[in-house]
DNA sequence: CATGAATGAGCATTCATTCAT
DNA sequence: TATGAATGAATGCTCATTCAT
């Protein structure tokens, strides 16, 4: 054990962890946590299943590895958002870097959406834990451009969800959107026509009302 | 066999099933296709397993009779956008229904988003064949009410991804949600909340700009 | 579930459950209870491992139903010592079916003997709350019998060890019994033997003294 | 290979092999041959898996080694049983020999007793070259006593076995002999209690009668 | 229709043993 | 010698599905 109370590892023990955490992450986030297998996560780490074993105690144990090591990737848009500076232009860069890592991070995206969707049984004390004072942070800044007149009054809790929502959207649901763009539309462009839709959408949809 | 190529069903055989199915939505909606078990669906439809599967084939049948049952129900809101009439009217109207259906039928809603966040494995053909098309009508809809100048330029399909993101997340995220609005803004009230601040972001963000 | 709190079975249910539990003694007497594998019952009962696992949830169940259904009869012959009658007679009563089970159930006292070698974590809290009152009340009667004069003073506690040591000997050591006898005494007189042998060390060593 | 056939060993190997096999009759005696774990005995030992394999073979090398070597220590007691002197002396000593290895060396007893009841795989070999013979040759030495009037007429094979039986099991039976004997009587104290008990049962017992 | 019983395939995990260094 | 890494063969248990009645 180490000072920080974490076994200690040498640097091969931490590359093959990450080679497994990636494998990992590719099949949770397609299968779900009950719906992936050790097995197709080894196949995946290029490795036999009590070898990956060797590395994790367990299923739970990598996908906890998996999921809590991503969590400050994830919550990492939201806290950048900072109170100084133009609101509509911070609210854009957020929603500019919630739309990059739903393009650049899919895996990422679905995998937090499958845990949620069966109701965060992992990582409920995370949510509360963490993700809960960092909304209730920024939704205050918010309310302080509000009450400075700087954009409109819109509830900030309500404003996170929605941005969480529609960008998200191009990750979780990237089949839906895919088939319903068409091959013409939906190609890589899908994401500039979703930035640019979105910013219109919510700059005008909270520029402060005469 | 009757015209539509259907097995012939009593009535009674008729209400098993449609047991079966609100049992099988539940424990679908809730454990995803690969967490569910046939055990759990016979349990909750109060039935043995094998007479469940009297009236289903497989767990691959149940699956599919209620993910193609609910398809409809699913696609209805959109359905019902009209192009008679305002369009922000229209709108706000299929916001509305989005969003009463994330509050009434969040398994529904579930159900959908597992099934596409896994890919769309099962509905595929429903998704070329049934949605992309009714889309792309509706984008037309919307399409000609930019043309007349009745709203803004927006692009339609984003547009309708955004309203779909941002209703269906008060059931697909509905554990987050709660833990974020936490036990005073997270009650029953918190769909009145989406309801306005979404209708303020869409019906602002849309209006036809000078 | 019927009165008793158990679950309600059928009368082929029962059978089946007496099939492997009768499996299961061959096996647990043998190999110990980490050393008997589900399968080795399972072939021993003629069913698959998954059809006995349909009639008990686990092996742990298999072993804690068996153990647990045994106790009775292995504290029957203690039960039976009573204290009317001549002290001396019933002392042989004892021995004498101590040995007769010994030699008709030495599955059973193999049984016990592993799970005592191991500390017992299986029935620790019957040992303490059933054998333990047991044995103190016919310790009560023997100090009886002393009082009167009708038998030697002698510790009752370990005269009973004794007489549990040296009857059981027959069965859980049975395999060095046997090689150490050789062909001749070995065979089946060996308990006839062994019963002439400890009634004559039991009874000449209990006799009142001068 | 020096001229026993062994493999020439340092005194450095000696030791290691000392401390494995001292941590193997901890693991051994108490979790059995299949419930004892190679891992087990490394981490009791405090080395490494391979590094344990590289002093033994195998695990049932090391169970071979352990089981072998101590096959002295355990016959020694009655090696000692000699025909000289005073035959109640003798088996008085015998007995109390036996008591105060069932105190000091209760691991050693588990395991012997733990092989025996599987049926004595491991050492049958060993019962019937060595075993047999000693006790053979210790119950001449009884008959002998028998002959010369000297004890009562017993037959001396049962009467080693009813030695062997009550002695060991205080140290087999342990678990049990504790709770019976509760928390008074069930001290220390236990062994002088045993002692004088056993000794009173088997001089009057064995006393030659007229 | 209904269900108790049965099973092959699969899955997470353990373990004795081997390999490479 | 010593050990980190690797693995084939279990092992307990689950599950979708089938069989028999």
């Amino acid at each position: 054990m180490n000072a920080a109370g974490q076994p200690a590892r040498t640097r091969i023990q931490r590359e093959k962890r990450d080679l497994i955490l990636e494998a990992a992450l590719d099949v949770f986030s397609q299968q779900g946590y009950r719906g992936a297998t050790i097995d197709q996560i080894a196949e995946a780490a290029g490795m036999s299943k009590p070898n990956l074993l060797y590395y994790f105690r367990s299923k739970d144990a990598i996908y906890q590895a998996l999921i809590h090591g991503l969590l400050d990737v994830w919550l990492a848009p939201l806290r950048e958002l900072d109170s100084v500076g133009d609101p509509l232009v911070e609210l854009r860069a957020y929603i500019r870097r919630k739309l990059e890592m739903a393009r650049d991070f899919p895996r990422e995206s679905r995998l937090f959406a499958n845990e949620i969707l069966q109701g965060a049984p992992h990582i409920m004390a995370l949510l509360e834990g963490e993700l809960k004072p960092l909304v209730d942070e920024k939704a205050d800044i918010v309310k302080g451009w509000i009450r400075a007149g700087k954009i409109a009054s819109v509830d900030p809790w309500h404003l996170i969800f929605s941005i969480w929502a529609t960008t998200q959207h191009y990750a979780d649901f990237d089949t839906q959107v895919r088939v319903v763009l068409g091959p013409l539309k939906g190609g890589d462009g899908r994401f500039e026509d979703a930035a640019r839709f979105l910013e219109g959408l919510f700059l005008d949809g909270l520029r402060p009302r005469a």
